[in-house]
DNA sequence: TTGCGTGCAAAGGTTTTGCATGGCA
DNA sequence: TGCCATGCAAAACCTTTGCACGCAA
């Protein structure tokens, strides 16, 4: 393991992350809060901080749909390889499908289809119960 | 409805994108398929087609995990509005899930979660058979 | 002839890299 | 003092946009 030292940059990065731990958010997000600390911090090392983060699994990273940057979420418990996470749309919220119908999914997919489920990069994408409210949208399946 | 020409540009464009049906590809793999069949097209052009094919509904747009650009697949039946897809990490092939089960995941999300399932947006990955052979990696859930 | 399709150049946004300097332990 | 962390500049990528011209119907 690499030694490593306690910076500013760090602390704010991480403070950050912990205050959005449910939330799946970009490295503008990081710069934006991070400005709004009046705390003057090159993209470069955002971006480096977040890649250490992302290697020591304390991030998980993730292309978002449509042309939107990478997204990263924290992985909050060490079981997040063991579910799948469903992401709102709307307000980019990320839940933990941790439930024993989890089980059913994957081995479903096992059994029927042959596939062998990554959790880590596999997303359901939909509408969570306050912003499906808020759109009333219909075009979800139920 | 808009009137549109019919072009050499287009129609090998759709040549590459039926011959890949069962995968997903990138904008650069058009590029390269047109490449190589001697026919010099401009990368604003490949961009061009496939947003009028995305637009039409003929292609789906998606990012990939990581950090490569996007993937795009080709809409083989009407209801992929209705079914979620795998997608293997390893051969890009995307297969889809199109059976009974859909529904009880459909429902599942929807009345234990209050969750809306977006089909389009969602990827699940994972390994199919013939690459979970070859990979014999373990690291996936069954 | 009409107006969609294309090429070219340029720009925009995100992320990465090299190099020299700063600063924690 | 050693070595990780940072800033700055530049580049790499992917994708989009504006404009003028080409070409299908």
């Amino acid at each position: 393991m690499q030694k490593s030292y306690n910076t500013k940059s760090k602390d704010l990065i991480m403070k950050f992350v912990e205050k959005h731990s449910d939330k799946a958010f970009t490295a503008a997000d990081i710069i934006r809060f991070l400005d709004e600390q009046n705390f003057s911090v090159n993209t470069t090392t955002v971006y480096r901080n977040i890649e250490k983060l992302t290697k020591t699994g304390t991030l998980i990273k993730r292309k978002s749909t449509g042309n939107e940057s990478c997204e990263y979420q924290l992985a909050t418990v060490d079981t997040c390889q063991e579910h799948i996470h469903m992401q709102c749309t709307s307000c980019s919220k990320i839940f933990h499908l941790e439930c024993d119908f989890m089980k059913d999914i994957a081995h479903h997919l096992y059994n029927h289809h042959n596939f062998s489920l990554d959790c880590i990069d596999s997303m359901l994408k939909g509408l969570c119960k306050k912003c499906s409210i808020k759109n009333k949208k219909t075009t979800h399946c139920k």
